[in-house]
DNA sequence: GAAGCCCCTGAACGGCCATTCACTTTTGCC
DNA sequence: GGCAAAAGTGAATGGCCGTTCAGGGGCTTC
């Protein structure tokens, strides 16, 4: 027993069964959303969902093949908008290598702790998707640390980082991967009642970043 | 369908449902903790636990109250483990706040690598836990978190480390859950064919924390 | 008003789940 | 050798699972 999942304190999952307003796709998109956040795909029945947003079971499999396919439907959708914005930020923060790295932190940290409970999902319940469908959100996770990787790697050949190194050697790929666990996992326990806004959050991850990569005084 | 979860490469699990010869508690931690790693809490069934040990469905109520309780049992092992191993590391460095945290640092990240999949599924899966049997294990992890908070902040007071501030304040126990996040999703990625050893893994992770606290040079 | 379409219902299917229990086997100890 | 205690069996219990499908409303378009 104990098929319960620790809440993720969550706008309550109305009871109220009555029909959702929207379109039906996006009704059973943002019920399952709702319901996954708080307690896990696999214990989310299909019936729970459609219950929440005043439907029966059956009537999911009109808007989708099938329960895995909605997990990756709500996945994908949140991963491909942060590689957007990932990319979008990049490229306007002009040619500094630390400009940057800075505008990446910042952006990836901002939307991790604004839309904390998405990153939860995207990065919690992705193992439960079949092997064909996980393959595009890997894909895309792979191009967002390609992302870090690149400004890394110009900045160490311009000069203007200084990344640790261990026996002579350095390991970008190592601390590019260490700096986007640092700034995912916020989404695991920053709350907006805590002692710093999204923005100084922001502000302090990308002191952080600056600083362990070695860059150098602007 | 797609019960399946992403395997997390480990030593395939044995179709063979030869009698495990260990004693039998033991046996069907083992058993247990392999396929939670591979597979997932939630989707393991008792019987496919007890077949991988030799042993039928029944025979595990001889040991634990429930599938619950062997979980618990298995997380808290390695999170016990892990609480003794950092304050050892922490006690043993001397006085200086700077060998504190590089000492910290270290033997997190060792741990980590070395024993990657203990790791995982004592992060991954501690959400599947009962209410009551939760609280001990996120004790323990506040107790690891409250370590790093101390030497922070005797770092701060004997002006040893100067760590990034946000509009002058600063929130130290922002910065320690970075570190630990950093440092404790290494276990998500790090494989011993990688480019880094542990050793060289956990140096590094130290090099970055030290510069990210803004420790002055020793 | 008929036809065609989209959407929904709710029963049905085949299967698996954790846990219990009456019973048998094995073990350790006198 | 005898005997309790410990450990294991496998059927049974009661329930839930994802998915399918025949049937039936209510649109729009002729």
């Amino acid at each position: 027993m104990s098929k319960q999942r620790k809440p993720v304190r969550l706008a309550a999952v109305p009871v109220a069964p009555e029909r959702d307003p929207r379109p039906p796709v996006e009704a059973i998109r943002a019920a399952a959303f709702a319901q996954f956040a708080e307690r896990g795909y696999p214990v989310v029945t299909v019936r729970d969902i459609m219950k929440a947003c005043g439907l029966t079971q059956g009537a999911l499999y009109n808007h989708f093949k099938s329960k895995d396919e909605l997990l990756h439907d709500i996945i994908a959708s949140t991963q491909g908008e942060l590689e957007r914005v990932c990319q979008q930020a990049v490229a306007g923060a002009g040619d500094d290598p630390r400009a940057k790295l800075a505008a990446f932190v910042r952006v990836y940290v901002m939307r991790h702790c604004r839309l904390r409970v998405e990153a939860l999902v995207a990065n919690r319940e992705i193992s439960w998707l079949g092997a064909e469908r996980v393959a595009d959100i890997r894909r895309s996770r792979r191009a967002i640390r390609d992302i870090l990787v690149t400004i890394l790697t110009q900045g160490v050949e311009r000069g203007v980082f200084d990344p640790p190194q261990v026996d002579g050697r350095r390991d970008l790929k190592a601390i590019a991967m260490a700096l986007l666990d640092q700034c995912t996992h916020v989404s695991m326990w920053y709350g907006p009642g805590g002692e710093l806004g999204e923005e100084q959050m922001a502000k302090l991850y990308a002191d952080m970043a600056l600083r362990a990569v070695g860059a150098k005084p602007q």
